[in-house]
DNA sequence: CCTAAGTGGATAGTGACACTATCGGATAGA
DNA sequence: TCTATCCGATAGTGTCACTATCCACTTAGG
């Protein structure tokens, strides 16, 4: 397949495939000569992933680059895989530190709630910083002292929502054309899809309830 | 209070606060000459707001735009503040729609599934457009003829959640002290502060929860 | 074999966004 | 009075995600 045929199947300008190339987020196709090169379906499929990344997920080209280098890293555990991915997502997340005591206190708060769950955490990790960034937001700008125990709610809820996830993901997995591709980078391509694509839904419900309580009165029950 | 002890006060550097204030995002002091004006505590609240919204929420100036009209709306019903308030912040959600079709049948099963749930949806909401284009996405890239049911476990989630939320929030508001303001814009800010500094925090704790499961080999249980 | 369309690589330009800097004239406070 | 500060307007900056153009070369069609 040549570049203007992959333009057209995947709906990505021409200008922008260079552009990507140009960027590492699209490998090269295999050079025919000097000036030609040969597409496939991977170049399809990646390029379905990144615009999906773009458009539904909002994220930057810096942080689709990360994702999708680990996506092409083959010789490293799976768990840095995972890691390294959900990392690059929530780098969207991430923001400017404020004062420093503040956030020495609100980590601390952070690392020790995390641990009672039973949530094993990597200190570099961006989770950890989004969650003592909101704690720092939250005690300065609304609710001074608030405790950490606040988040605990949120654990609790996630938890029974994440274990039903994995098990769907499990399920969808088994009944998965691999169309040449290895089972490990299929699964860290479920776990972007199913990260970006569910976020906005989660916040979306959320919103809708939040709304709910002011148009009918209080939230339906069911 | 002058412009510059304004900026000291809130941190916002002087081009800024005049930038903001070009934009509609801050209301002019008022004026004691023609090129004199006073700010007082409104400024340095509403400057607090605007920040936070941008550094925690990552949301744009028209976003911001559009909340901070709607909390000095006074004349308007409570329920449509919320609306609007909720609206705008899933603005930064909502992406570029696709294929028509596909669209006007994921449109329907939302529309469906949103009733059985026993939520009220208005037309006009983004709410309903994230879900819509959510739904069409995961059936075009990842699942072919996904069912909106799969949504349900979320809804169950939030809602537990939301109430949780939602008594919080009253608990809260009682121990307000409102120095001057009206009780509905208080109101108002802690719903856009309580969207948007917990955002975050649900999709980090998600993430987190996904992670480790490949760290520890499943989800701890607590 | 010739030519027109297509290709890869390089370089430059665009438009949106969120500031940031400077200027000119007016005013406030010591 | 004199200096610091003020308001308002205008222009400039840096980043981001493309988009457009140019060139020399290749390849498919007649």
């Amino acid at each position: 397949m040549k570049i203007s045929e992959l333009s057209r199947r995947s709906g990505v300008p021409l200008a922008t495939i260079k552009f990507y190339q140009r960027e590492r987020l699209l490998p090269p196709g295999t050079a025919t000569a000097p000036n030609q090169a040969r597409y496939d379906e991977r170049h399809v499929r990646r390029l379905a992933l990144i615009r999906a990344l773009r458009e539904t997920g909002g994220l930057s080209l810096a942080t689709i680059g990360r994702i999708v280098a680990a996506l092409d890293a083959h010789d490293v555990p799976i768990h840095a895989l995972v890691g390294e991915v959900v990392d690059s997502l929530g780098e969207e997340n991430r923001r400017a530190a404020s004062a420093e005591p503040e956030r020495e206190a609100a980590a601390a708060d952070v690392d020790r709630f995390l641990a009672g769950q039973g949530l094993p955490v990597r200190a570099e990790g961006t989770a950890r910083g989004v969650l003592i960034d909101a704690l720092v937001t939250l005690r300065w700008r609304v609710t001074p002292g608030l405790p950490v125990e606040t988040f605990a709610p949120y654990v609790a809820a996630m938890r029974d929502l994440t274990r039903w996830e994995i098990t769907q993901r499990e399920l969808l997995m088994g009944t998965q054309p691999l169309d040449g591709a290895p089972a490990e980078s299929v699964l860290l391509e479920f776990i972007v899809y199913g990260t970006v694509l569910f976020e906005p839904v989660i916040l979306a419900i959320r919103r809708l309830l939040h709304e709910a309580e002011f148009l009918g009165g209080e939230i339906p029950k069911a």
